[in-house]
DNA sequence: ATTCTACTTGCAAATAAATTGCAAGTAGAA
DNA sequence: TTCTACTTGCAATTTATTTGCAAGTAGAAT
């Protein structure tokens, strides 16, 4: 459990209520949001806020982006959770977790590989298919 | 080599001057490109018959849409290198193809712990880093 | 070759996503 | 308590994507 304060303070950033309370949205949420979506959770953060927050808390490493083939990004937090992905329904949008991605491996001989690359960051991994539901229609 | 007039008419979509000439463009490319490259690189083919016609050839299996952390989708074609992924510098936003992706296991496992998912379709694998210029920098 | 129709396209306009400038507000160091 | 650099909200842009519709045309049927 992080405790927001500190783990704001000690990334540099000023403890701010929009901060805060955009930091407990993601909290508790249970899959990656929207800009919209966050904004809705909080109690009047402006859009820019939320965008301008959320790009700090990314740069940072609080937060991951997440890119599933709509139109916007999605966010959640990195957490301890460090190193899961997602099942998309590519029918009705459900986004289920998994982990297991051991992706080191396919990072280090990609690095190698390419021709003019020092180091690799980070990682997206998506797997886009049907529920069970969506499947049988 | 894809001939275009055939695959189009293979799934059954009409052969028209703005297809191909969008087929081309993205024959040629060597990095996956924007929807505005895209439109750039025809001769006067509307920004809406771009939109239109990349999500057709995505649904058809044609293209394949890329997400780089940046504000909008890539195009590339499928083709036959089917199953590369990119390495993109976070700073001058360099991008590398790279192979050895091998994903089935990590896909069949995830399907297999998964509460409600009936098959994966595809997948997204991107890896974010510095290339050696922007690296020392 | 000609006809006909469903599929396509371009244009205009709307909607949505993300960015920028700036004045006012405030967290936290001094 | 003071002061300043960091933050925020608001307005306005810019960029991305979608939708509606009339006009155009590829390709099947004749």
């Amino acid at each position: 459990m992080i405790v927001i304060a500190d783990a704001l303070k000690k990334r540099g950033f000023r403890v701010t209520a929009p901060r805060v309370s955009i930091f407990n949205v993601l909290q508790k949420a249970s899959y990656p949001m929207s800009v919209q979506e966050v904004k809705m959770g909080t109690k009047g953060v402006d859009t820019v806020t939320v965008y301008r927050t959320l790009e700090a808390f990314k740069q940072a490493g609080l937060v991951v982006q997440v890119d599933l083939q709509r139109g916007h990004a999605l966010y959640e937090l990195k957490e301890g959770k460090s190193d899961h992905h997602h099942i998309v329904c590519m029918s009705c949008k459900k986004i289920e977790d998994f982990t297991g991605c051991d992706y080191q491996p396919i990072a280090q001989q990609a690095l190698k590989k390419s021709k003019g690359f020092a180091k690799i960051i980070s990682h997206s991994l998506e797997l886009f298919g049907l529920c069970a539901l969506c499947a049988t229609k």
